[in-house]
DNA sequence: CTGTTAGCGCTTTCAG
DNA sequence: CTGAAAGCGCTAACAG
């Protein structure tokens, strides 16, 4: 268990002192070719390795971002973070994950620990929709010093950059479609509208409906989560109600899944009695091979690129005035059979 | 844009030494319990955050371990991954995920980068079948300082331990279901079996018809990347043959949906005419509609805390004699609609 | 062209 | 119970 060389360990075996290596190390046109050539061999046989830490410690900077998310192993999230590591890593920057499983005291905990291991910078989707209130998060806010980029679930914080769609247009597209479709009776699965991403799906939602003179139906809006059970369970009040609905549009493709299967074995037909339009544009959307389901794509993998780079901005901006960018992603509506009631000419 | 206060700041505030101010802080019980609750008092009053950077470059632990994958965005891997951070962040260990996209360059690159930030250990999952002759792996090895755990996709090397499942049986028992089937001429789609998941699958299938006296046809054996695109161009080789298959093991849920489209496509029934099994259980083969596909669950999520767990054994370690494991997870066949012919009692 | 020195922030002997 | 001093590995003035 030998330890690892350093400078000084070459500067010795040369009788040379520790600035010339690391200069010579660094290619410091200061220093002659000749030792130069001899530092640079030796270190290769030495086996020598440029310890990262103590050049962070040093400069202050780590080279190391934190990527917050609820959990990585969702399409969504698992995308969004390869573009995040695709555009960074050239950059010299590692990219470390943190989970929050949606808990509040968890994203507290690890918007902390991010910061002590010195991040030059934190990319999060928040977990919680009071973040303000958010202790570790208000340290982090206050000395300003850590470059804060939101995406996809963001926060509207005076001076905090971020990427999102336009869930609004999201929304309203999925909306327009389906009444395009001839229906009128059009659910709406929600979740958290304390989240800005299901708020604006919804108001997308309601201002369809309103630009085409359908009258908003509160009882048609089901605050749902984001998995297939839930969208059974809420599937399965519409289908009770007096009238159902002839269309759901639901802000979770899995949540859209379940209620599809729901509706499926209670023997109604998919698109011809209500029509389904679900939003991410997840994988398994694409697979289903009699109702593949109707959707919009985030584009999670501009979305990290785009996170990241208005990071680096953020980052290489010397200026004294800090700009904050508010990058806002154009979405798309995926038409496919779930909601295509009449085949188009 | 104030800077971050230290032990220094604090010593100087309250006319002590840095020294005591570090024992206040971890509550070292040599110093007297009003000094303690005073430095205590002050480090909250002025926002102080332990600098770990620098306890790291002090320890030579940095308490960061890198995760190497080819990709992030896959069911599996991301899996795996969040296994991965589940399991260490409650012991103070950050994340720090590196994609190869199968790269043998990339792989090599950032091993060192990974090494250079001092992680205390890389778990991996092998992009290059030849690893060995990589340089930057070779460097780590012969180091020994920092511990390596592949996981999924290893290599068998002496003193390297490894989480993996049991491919060979996995291949096996999805062999024997399909003969159990009544399916006699059973096609495999491999990939690379220079990586040994890969051909210990193959050998499980062969070993599977060998047992149950159907001779091995190595026309049937065809080398598909793991994709759908590629499981359709494989399933047109197959379905074009004289005599064409009556079932499909494919190593990969991918291309099991390429193949089953195809097929479908070119009016033959699943699994009426042929079954197909893929390998992965990836959450879209249990959504299909029409054909759930029948797959072999390797448990990524378990793999993941297994792996970490088995790094953190190697780092508390102090032994001299270091302990490497090989762990073999067991895979299970999830039967669904693709492959099962006849319902069972 | 190269050496000296100091310091990044923290811990940890060794004294007192 | 607390202080002084050294050191983790590296870089960057400042000298010469």
């Amino acid at each position: 268990m030998k330890k690892k060389t350093t400078i000084y360990d070459i500067a010795e075996k040369l009788g040379l002192t520790a600035a010339t290596v690391s200069r010579a190390l660094n290619n410091n046109t200061k220093i002659s070719l000749n030792t130069r050539k001899l530092v640079l061999d030796t270190a290769l046989e030495m086996n020598y390795e440029q310890n990262k830490l103590a050049l962070a410690l040093k400069s202050g900077k780590s080279y190391n971002v934190g990527v917050i998310v609820p959990r990585i192993d969702s399409n969504f999230f698992s995308s969004v973070i390869r573009g995040i590591e695709e555009e960074l890593y050239p950059k010299g920057y590692h990219v470390i994950i943190c989970q929050t499983h949606n808990q509040e005291n968890i994203e507290n905990e690890k918007i902390n620990s991010l910061v002590n291991v010195q991040v030059d910078g934190i990319l999060m989707s928040i977990s919680n929709a009071n973040l303000e209130e958010n202790k570790g998060f208000n340290k982090l806010l206050k000395n300003k010093k850590t470059p804060l980029v939101f995406f996809d679930r963001k926060k509207d914080i005076k001076g905090i950059s971020s990427v999102t769609i336009d869930d609004f247009k999201g929304g309203y597209d999925a909306t327009k479609h389906l009444l395009d479709q001839g229906c009128k009776r059009i659910a709406h699965l929600s979740n958290d509208r304390n989240f800005e991403i299901f708020r604006n799906r919804y108001l997308g939602y309601k201002q369809a409906l309103s630009d085409n003179g359908i009258e908003f139906d509160e009882s048609l809006v089901i605050e749902t989560q984001s998995n297939v059970l839930d969208g059974r369970r809420v599937a399965r009040l519409l289908l009770d109600m007096e009238t159902p609905p002839d269309a759901i549009f639901s802000s979770s493709d899995f949540a859209a899944l379940g209620a599809i299967q729901e509706i499926k074995e209670s023997g109604f037909n998919i698109p011809e009695d209500i029509c389904v339009v679900g939003f991410s544009n997840e994988p398994f959307t694409r697979f289903m091979e009699l109702t593949a389901i109707t959707t919009v794509d985030q584009f999670p993998l501009e979305m990290g690129r785009t996170a990241a780079q208005v990071f680096l901005e953020e980052v290489s901006n010397t200026g004294d005035t800090k700009i904050t960018k508010n990058v806002v992603l154009t979405p798309q509506l995926i038409i496919r059979k779930s909601s295509l009631k009449h085949k188009e000419g």
